[in-house]
DNA sequence: ACGCAGATTTTCT
DNA sequence: GAAAATCTGCGTT
């Protein structure tokens, strides 16, 4: 596992679940602001969203529209979408091209730029929830359909969890589908933005 | 520790 | 016009 290596277009042309398990361990790196203002953190909290067939994802019945449309773009690519008047969310598109499935990452342990993240959160927790990490990171509509493999925001290798540190649930904050177990988070990550 | 309401705007009905 | 893959601050237990 060659660390700090971006994460391979391969790896995220894959079933999604296998994805945001996959995801859990590695690192997102933002150059967002320049690099002197360089924010890390290590995923430990990720939810899957399936596609057409999942009541849940904004791509629900294959809609498509500007908003969904990075979706259906390459594996690899960056999803940033804009929520409740005020919030940013970031996933990454899975499966192929063409086909609007997404891992939404939800909680990260800072690594690196804490004191950055803490001037753009401007209180904690820093990265423990989708909106407060896209804040802590600086991530914006500016960044959507990019790719996650190289450029300003990108994910690396890190290292790997235990499969018995995984821990699965019901994903947060939806209506449809709500007891579909689609979130995985690392078990008792002081990071994650809550436990159970 | 927990629960609730308000913020704020895009997107689709 | 209503809902939304959320967060915060303020209230009460």
């Amino acid at each position: 596992m060659n660390r700090g290596a971006p994460v391979a277009a391969k790896f995220y042309a894959r079933p999604t679940e296998e994805v945001a398990r996959g995801l859990l361990g590695r690192i997102l790196v933002s150059d967002i602001g320049g690099r002197r203002r360089q924010t890390a953190g290590r995923i430990v909290e990720v939810e899957a969203y399936l596609g057409p067939h999942d009541p849940a994802c904004h791509a629900y019945n294959r809609r498509r529209t500007a908003r969904t449309e990075p979706l259906y773009g390459p594996p690899g690519t960056a999803y940033v979408y804009f929520t409740y008047g005020m919030h940013w969310c970031l996933n990454a598109v899975t499966e192929t091209l063409d086909f609007p499935a997404a891992v939404l990452i939800r909680a990260l342990e800072p690594i690196g730029g804490a004191d950055t993240m803490r001037r753009r959160r401007g209180t904690e927790p820093l990265c423990a929830g989708p909106a407060r990490l896209c804040q802590a990171m600086g991530i914006t509509g500016a960044v959507n359909g990019v790719s996650l493999q190289r450029g300003r925001l990108r994910i690396v290798e890190g290292p790997a969890p235990r499969k018995s540190e995984i821990v699965v649930g019901p994903r947060i904050g939806i209506t449809q589908a709500a007891d579909w177990p689609l979130r995985f988070y690392l078990k008792g990550s002081p990071w994650v933005s809550r436990q159970g």
